[in-house]
DNA sequence: ATTTGAGTACGAAAAAAATCGTAGATCAAT
DNA sequence: ATTGATCTACGATTTTTTTCGTACTCAAAT
């Protein structure tokens, strides 16, 4: 099923899913509200048109439902990525990751793995 | 003056006009419609609205405006930036990055770029 | 058995973003 | 001096996104 790219407060909501795994509409709206001032339905709605479009899955638990993201993060990221660097950073990866590691300067060990990706592409240069 | 964050249309003439420095409406059409069906007086609204918000700058030209981009692209970068690792990547530039360079390879000479870079970092820690 | 609290469904309103139509100005060529 | 091409201004419409009100269900507690 073709599906349609998340707007922008699906994605805030999918991306609790992800990281929690799976929530009801109660959950997803009391972390919701502690950033914007919202209603219970408003994020119920959202929540609901997801399901409608496929984002989300969802099971029936006691009176309520617990919902599952219904695509994958990485697919997402991926359809994202590529308009966000043509607008923002002419169409330059490289741009986007400087301007990326000058903002929030990223831990040793996480300079680490940049590194070993680095080297594992360049690696495959080579072949 | 407080800015108005582009809305993404917006961001599509934003990102020409960063790339190119300054253009007329027609110009700016002209290239904007050869990817989305879209009427002249539309794009012309729109720029309308930048100036009207002061994302663009303009100066008459003859019977037209030539347009500037009035806010810099870093400031923009730096305000979506956090957003959109916050909502796609789990709040972690890290992943940002790695996805990054998984989608698309950059050249030997931007690897070279981004490992300078590293390098700064790591040396500015020590300090 | 009534009340209360928490949930769903769903249409509709409100707000935001994008598109367009039309009127009027200017200039160049007929 | 009329026509035609090109532009601006600006209101209005359309489309998309977000928010919310209301009615209804169910279960637990009074």
């Amino acid at each position: 099923m073709k599906k349609d790219q998340p707007t922008n407060s699906e994605l805030e909501i999918l991306s609790l899913l992800w990281q929690h795994e799976s929530a009801t509409t109660r959950e997803v709206h009391d972390i919701v509200a502690q950033n914007k001032s919202v209603g219970y339905t408003s994020t119920l709605k959202t929540m609901q048109n997801m399901h409608e479009k496929g984002l989300l899955r969802r099971e029936p638990k006691g009176q309520t439902h617990l919902y599952f993201p219904d695509v994958k993060q990485e697919d997402i990221q991926q359809a994202m990525l590529g308009g966000f660097v043509n607008k923002l950073f002419n169409g330059s990866a490289k741009n986007l990751i400087l301007q990326t590691l000058g903002n929030q300067k990223p831990s040793p060990e996480e300079l680490r793995e940049i590194r070993a990706m680095l080297d594992k592409i360049e690696r495959e240069e080579d072949a």
